[in-house]
RNA sequence: GCCCGGAUGGCGGAAUUGGCAGACGCGAUGGAUUCAAAAUCCAUUGUCCGAAAGGGCGUGUGGGUUCAAGUCCCACUCCGGGCACCA
């Protein structure tokens, strides 16, 4: 049994550190100390026990990407991230800056409405509750932000916002000419004045308003398109191109998705593809992630060709012309075939009522006529999804009966349909050029059709299809001619001839914007008598959700149609409105939007929270963003998982972009740099059924590993619920406390790693911080062992030494190196005799403040400082402190070390030479031997070639 | 298949430009203290040979460049991530 009377009274424990912190978080809310002042509109108040010109001070804004309000709260993976940007922001603050810090929440979504499904209770009700324990943990961990900022994307005030930028996206077009987005108005006034023609010609006053409206619609940045879309039966609503897996299943969910065509919400971020693209370069992201982001905006530069079916009418009944997209047009010599995707418009035009002449047994799949054939394929691609049809790469396909003619030789080329080729890319049919496409080569061997090499692979090559570069070949005029010369040359003839031109494909898709569920914003949007969408006014936002009795979705059979919930809101879904041609009604929207709306702009209502009249103050953003500057402009630093690299990150900066061009926002780009910080694994176990066990009840003796008395396999995995392995920071704060949790965190590794979340390693940071306790507070007595007492020399030049490490450290986020330092430090203050110095305590406490805020201010105080040490002044290192008189350097031979002597720090190389030659030892192992080298590096080491 | 990362003691990880590999911590071992334990303090801790002094070998593998390689070059293995019939 413990007994407590023996443990020195004043120690540094968890009941201490507990007792520290949560009187010190008291504190700086009553002061306001994380208060961040604006230089104009709302919140140009600072900390009252901060310095007074904060707003004159050059501005650093730092973000996290902010947490959706789970039920189940934090555990100690979470706020890795946000212990980072803290211990940041609390360094910039501490060396001249005004730094903007705070944390919001992403709360609308699915989980909110699959618990309200499940519980009964309403998803605001339980959104709610889920951020106070969330905002709780989070406050408990000593996080330095200004809570006047904070929003939840489920406020009214914040999402009347989010419907203000749909209506701005809405009441936008994106002018070509000017490679930017421009207020539909003026679209209107053009066609107005008869500087942009109509579709058919017709004067503007001449249409009638519902042509009008529905002219413009053809224009916006947001639109309802009848386009095939991802349908989740399961989850009752579509989703975006983004959120289906590679498995064709839903991100959230796993539920199977379809492909159907639908009426819905799109915004036209392919607009904007060029822009993405070249705006990468301003930013300072990982290479990684703007692969990522290259590699789903997919843009390839090729060129349209042309090829004619003579024998065949399109819909129109022109000459039937397949539009092919190639990135090789100097291969078109090569084209011995072509194929077009089961779901080209065209098939049924191509498809022949009997099979021509020549035509193949294995081309017809056995069917009697191309018509069964084409019909009995289709059929069969239809049924498979989208994953079967990619796991099985082996070539299928079957010959529509027509030939088309090749524009540069006339040669008569047959036309598949074959599921290789995706109508969702390009134009859904291809010109096939076996010699020089491995997919094609297979198809070519499988169905017995002719193979040209175009390009002349080197004399070694053993391959199939050549992709490689070299001269043309077998191509008529191009022969001789490299790649890319060829293919200049193919595109300028092609145009000549009018059979093509050079184009730009993307696999970027424009954005679905909708979702037919109940927890999100409604989208502000009511349609007219001839179903034409107006936005409603400003003036009417925010547009609230209906109450409702039953939010949920239902799950619904593949072949069924969406139910948005809010069509139950039988009162809600019309309204009479006056839209500028008097009081008429309407029918509402009954869609919602994604749950990516609410945090593509959350920066900017983190700017300025409390404005109703403006989106954010214009001096405030133009501060905070660095419009100034606007190339090296954004949020100074966002911090977040690297889940979010395509999804949030490019939705995010398609709407700033919008808002940049109409003029809201002063910079290009929304996030300058990011960081994707690692994640917290931790161990889990299973037992000898597989199931998991919980983490915490397993014992370890002998490196072996049992619950419950059985013996339990150890694997290891990202943190959580269904690993059943989750810490929670609650658990950490009774057994050490928040400082021990903020220090453990960050001494772990470097910020974009992952790391094995290990507890019985985190009394290493607590020992820590006991010992650097001991050294400022007498543990019997209580009372303060700091002294103003001279600081020997050598002390000072390792505190000084450390100043200079742990500020480069700091500034490149490298904490946990930074740590390693500080504990050198204490360690050698630890073996000093009699009291710490008053001179290396006022540098050490501010030092240590960004990691450890309340432990740091806790001594600060008992020092008798009379302002917070959140301001207080990082030491700067005295420069003549960090260089020696004398140095040791290491004396190699050959390579190894092998003697080390002490010299003075500005010998020259004659003198270091010298000095090394002269040692005893080396001396010894030269012996005799013939010295043909020395090399000397000044002030670092000699080495010997002997 | 293609494109990014990565591999350093029992573990997490250090090592600006090529210049003393293993900082700092965890764990382990021994000691001091204690009736005993916890806590604390001190010492040792890459590996092999050796009683020691000392020496050999060592940053995934194989080669190379260099006075000198964890770091640069070539080839490969394994692990993590992204994309994937994208024409």
């Amino acid at each position: 049994m413990t007994q407590p009377t023996e443990m020195p009274q004043h120690r540094y424990d968890a009941a201490l550190a507990d007792e520290i912190e949560t009187r010190w978080q008291e504190t700086w809310k009553a002061q306001g100390t994380y208060h961040t002042p604006n230089p104009s509109g709302s919140l140009t108040e600072g900390p009252s026990d901060g310095p007074a010109d904060l707003s004159d001070r050059p501005k650093l804004f730092i973000m996290d990407m902010f947490p959706y309000p789970s039920g189940t709260g934090l555990h100690v993976g979470h706020p890795l991230g946000f212990i980072s940007t803290d211990v940041y922001a609390r360094f910039k603050r501490m060396t001249g800056f005004n730094v903007l810090h705070t944390m919001g929440y992403d709360a609308f979504g699915l989980p909110a409405e699959e618990h309200a499904r499940q519980t009964g209770v309403h998803p605001r009700e339980n959104t709610e509750a889920n951020i106070a324990n969330m905002a709780r943990q989070l406050h408990r961990l000593g996080l330095g932000h200004d809570d006047r900022r904070s929003i939840a994307t489920t406020d009214e005030a914040y999402y009347r916002w989010t419907q203000w930028i749909f209506s701005q996206i809405f009441n936008a077009w994106f002018d070509e000419d000017q490679q930017k987005a421009r207020p539909i108005s003026e679209l209107e006034t053009e066609f107005a004045d008869g500087g942009r023609e109509t579709a058919d010609g017709r004067p503007w006053a001449d249409l009638s308003l519902s042509e009008q409206r529905a002219t413009l619609h053809e224009y916006r940045l947001a639109y309802v398109s009848e386009a095939p879309v991802n349908w989740c039966p399961g989850l009752g609503t579509v989703l975006a191109n983004e959120e289906v897996t590679a498995e064709g299943r839903s991100d959230r969910g796993n539920f199977p998705v379809f492909r159907r065509p639908l009426k819905q919400w799109m915004m036209r971020i392919t607009a904007y593809t060029d822009r993405l693209l070249a705006d990468l370069d301003l930013l300072d992201w990982t290479d990684s992630i703007k692969t990522m982001q290259r590699n789903w905006i997919g843009r390839s530069e090729g060129a349209h060709v042309d090829f004619r079916v003579p024998t065949a009418t399109d819909a129109d009944g022109e000459v039937a012309n397949i539009r092919v997209f190639t990135t090789r047009p100097d291969t078109l010599f090569g084209a011995t075939y072509m194929v077009i995707a089961p779901e080209h418009p065209l098939v049924e035009a191509l498809t022949t009522d009997a099979w021509p002449e020549g035509a193949k047994d294995v081309w017809t799949g056995g069917a009697e006529t191309p018509q069964a054939a084409v019909n009995a394929y289709r059929e069969r691609t239809s049924q498979l999804s989208d994953l079967n049809r990619q796991e099985n790469k082996e070539k299928t396909g079957v010959f529509t009966g027509s030939y088309a003619v090749n524009p540069v030789n006339d040669a008569s080329i047959p036309v598949f349909v074959a599921d290789y080729v995706l109508m969702g890319y390009g134009t859904g049919a291809i010109m096939a050029v076996p010699g020089q496409d491995e997919r094609d080569w297979e198809f070519a061997e499988a169905f017995d059709l002719d193979i040209i090499r175009t390009v002349q692979p080197p004399n070694d090559f053993e391959g199939d299809a050549y992709i490689g570069a070299g001269a043309a070949i077998n191509s008529g005029f191009l022969d001789g001619m490299e790649v890319d010369e060829a293919k200049a040359a193919m595109i300028s003839h092609l145009v000549e001839i009018g059979a093509g031109e050079s184009t730009i494909t993307t696999k970027l898709r424009d954005w679905l914007f909708a979702r037919q569920r109940y927890w999100g914003e409604p989208i502000p949007i009511v349609f007219d008598d001839d179903g034409n969408p107006l936005s409603i006014p400003d003036d009417q936002l925010p547009l609230n959700l209906p109450e409702l009795i039953d939010w949920a979705p239902r799950t619904l059979d593949e072949d069924s149609e969406p139910e948005p919930p809010l069509g139950r809101a039988t009162e809600w879904t019309t309204v009479d409105l006056d839209l500028g041609d008097g009081m008429k009604t309407y029918k509402r929207d009954l869609n919602v939007m994604p749950q990516w709306a609410g945090s593509c702009w959350y920066y900017l209502r983190y700017i300025d929270p409390l404005s109703s009249d403006v989106v954010a103050d214009a001096t405030s953003e133009k501060y905070w963003m660095g419009g100034d500057n606007p190339s090296e402009g954004g949020v100074d630093l966002y911090v977040g998982g690297v889940e979010h690299a395509v999804l949030h990150l490019l939705y995010s900066r398609f709407w700033h972009k919008v808002l940049f061009d109409l003029g809201h926002v002063t910079t290009p780009e929304p996030f300058k740099r990011l960081i994707n910080q690692g994640y917290i694994q931790g161990y889990a176990f299973t037992d000898d059924r597989g199931m998991y066990v919980e983490a915490s009840e397993v014992v370890e003796s002998d490196g072996a590993f049992t619950h419950d008395g059985k013996p339990v396999n150890r694997e290891y995995g990202k943190m959580g619920k269904s690993l059943k392995n989750a810490v929670t920071p609650d658990d950490m704060y009774r057994d050490y406390g928040a400082d021990t949790l903020r220090l453990y965190e960050m001494f772990m590794g470097p910020i974009d790693q992952d790391r094995p979340w290990e507890t019985k390693s985190v009394v290493g940071s607590m020992r820590l911080l006991q010992r650097i306790w001991r050294n400022f507070v007498d543990e019997g007595t209580g009372e303060l062992t700091v002294a103003d007492v001279p600081v020997p020399e050598d002390v000072n030049k390792i505190l000084h030494r450390t100043i200079d490490a742990v500020t480069n450290d700091m500034a490149n986020l490298s904490f946990n190196t930074a740590i390693a330092r500080i504990t050198e430090l204490n360690n050698d203050l630890t073996k000093l005799d009699g009291p710490t110095p008053t001179a290396v305590a006022e540098a050490m406490v501010p030092m240590i403040a960004p990691l450890v805020p309340h432990f740091a201010e806790e001594l600060w105080q008992r020092m008798g400082m009379d302002t917070s040490v959140v301001y207080a002044e990082f030491p700067v290192a005295d420069p003549a402190l960090l260089v020696d008189d004398e140095v040791e350097i290491p004396i190699q031979i050959k390579g190894k070390v092998k003697s080390r002597i002490m010299i003075s720090a500005d010998a020259d190389e004659a003198t270091m030479e010298a000095a090394a030659l002269a040692d005893p030892k080396i001396q010894e192992l030269i012996g005799g031997a013939e010295i043909r080298k020395v090399i000397v590096i000044p002030g670092k080491l000699v080495n010997i070639v002997a």
